[in-house]
DNA sequence: TTATCATTTGAGCATCTGTTCAGGAGTTCG
DNA sequence: CGAACTCCTGAACAGATGCTCAAATGATAA
């Protein structure tokens, strides 16, 4: 089998001492409602490309993510807009150019893993 | 039709011993598509608290799923048919009782991820 | 059989989303 | 300065999305 035991739980809504690690997987819907909305912008085509290319080139400027998908640079550019508000992407100045790379491990962990899940899934 | 612009990118494409592995990196925009839509699954509240009350507990018919969300019962089972037939919960009859899990390691992974994300990133 | 339970299906509808268009802001250079 | 370049913002609109309601299916029990 692999890693995950099924954990057939059905548990009363109270927390007591032992159950630190079970505790610490119970999602609440506030919590499940913030990891939707961090789904729901991964999960529109445009950006997903505009990822997958960040996660492969590591850094690049909105005219290179521009050429790796078939909408106008201002599709792109409001794209990337959503991304970074959520904290998915991060940016930097470089003269007139603005290069985007992916925030943090997590999210190229996430998309590295939806990849295999993909190809091996 | 056929929309395959390129993945030109930046890096030559030699493929050397190192290659294979840099390779296997790169998403196409189909693939891109694809993941999106995945993730697009995913991305909705209702269908996100049902995923993480499956990963907690296992296992659990539409009656408990229901338990979990604000909105029908009928809403849940238009939830649950997006979900089954992304292949992203698996369902087993027991009586009148239809009981949903997790498809596979993949999506466990995934979700657990997140939580992951969303707690420490 | 009929009744009831558990779940699904289809339709209708208000809301949300992603796009393009038009214009604006910031930067570099002649 | 102004022109060229890179990128962003706001508005408007077609299309997608998720909900509830009404009705139907499949399964158990009286």
């Amino acid at each position: 089998m692999d890693v995950a035991t099924a954990p057939d739980i059905h548990p009363p809504m109270e927390f007591d001492e032992a159950g630190a690690e079970t505790r610490d997987r119970i999602v609440t819907a506030e919590e499940a409602t913030q990891l939707a909305e961090l789904f729901r912008l991964l999960g529109d085509p445009t950006r997903a490309q505009l990822l997958y290319a960040l996660l492969e080139a590591g850094e690049l400027c909105v005219y290179d993510l521009t050429e790796t998908v078939e909408v106008s640079d201002t599709a792109v550019s409001h794209a990337l807009r959503l991304l970074r508000t959520a904290g998915i992407v991060a940016s930097r100045r470089a003269g007139r150019m603005i290069y985007y790379r992916l925030a943090d491990v997590h999210v190229r962990m996430l998309l590295d893993l939806s990849r295999e899940h993909l190809r091996h899934g």
